[in-house]
DNA sequence: TTCATCTGTCACTTTATGGTGACACAAGCG
DNA sequence: CGCTTGTGTCACCATAAAGTGACAGATGAA
């Protein structure tokens, strides 16, 4: 598999409303119109535009249905960037988690 | 605790140069100028901006020794990404490390 | 068909960001 | 003292990004 660009999730991530676009889809899936009104402080093209750059960067998945578009999480590029960034760095500091993981795997150093 | 804002996290970990610089400072703490000859393609000033929005969102932690200034790496606010972020959104697809973590602790749901 | 609804796209403005050169300053060294 | 070294800071420029209004298209309902 070849290395895949950290940077388009990224650049998506450091977003807010991105952000607060992907709490919103963790509940569920949502047509793009009923998701624009959870942001009553920006305009319809503006939240498309954040969209946008989700889509992009892979975290937003689209379906077709008719004239409504319905919009999907997926956290594939969260995980990658956990996998490898997030935990890279947090190794050193032996975090529970991978205190826990080197325990149950028998500590091979 | 009051709750901390990650949006200054999210942001200076959204552009690539700085987080190389964060990548150099895990191999250990290392003085401004070091640091700055690691980048050919920036001039000083600019390397020395990323690392003051480095410094504002807590990942860069500064020691002055006479006119020398040592930068040193923080996880801290890696770890907050990871536990109040990250963690929160790849919880339900129950990825290798939590479904791991679950089978150990002798799955409580 | 006629109309409302949901979505897509374009041009545009404004603000934020990355990047640079010039200058200033204090710490060491001769 | 002078001189170099390592930083700090300022004004400035170019570009990217956030945000908006206007218009167009396509679907579904009456």
């Amino acid at each position: 598999m070849k290395t895949k660009n950290l940077d388009p999730i990224w650049r998506a991530l450091a977003d807010p409303t991105r952000r607060s676009v992907l709490d919103l889809l963790a509940l569920g899936p949502m047509q793009t119109g009923h998701l624009v009104v959870q942001f009553p402080e920006l305009c319809r093209t503006g939240v498309m535009k954040h969209l946008d750059i989700l889509q992009d960067a892979g975290l937003l998945l689209v379906r077709r249905d008719g004239r409504q578009r319905w919009n999907y999480l997926n956290v594939v590029p969260i995980q990658a960037i956990h996998e490898r960034w997030v935990a890279k760095h947090l190794q050193p500091t032996a975090s529970s988690m991978t205190r826990l993981k080197q325990h149950v795997e028998g500590k091979k150093s």
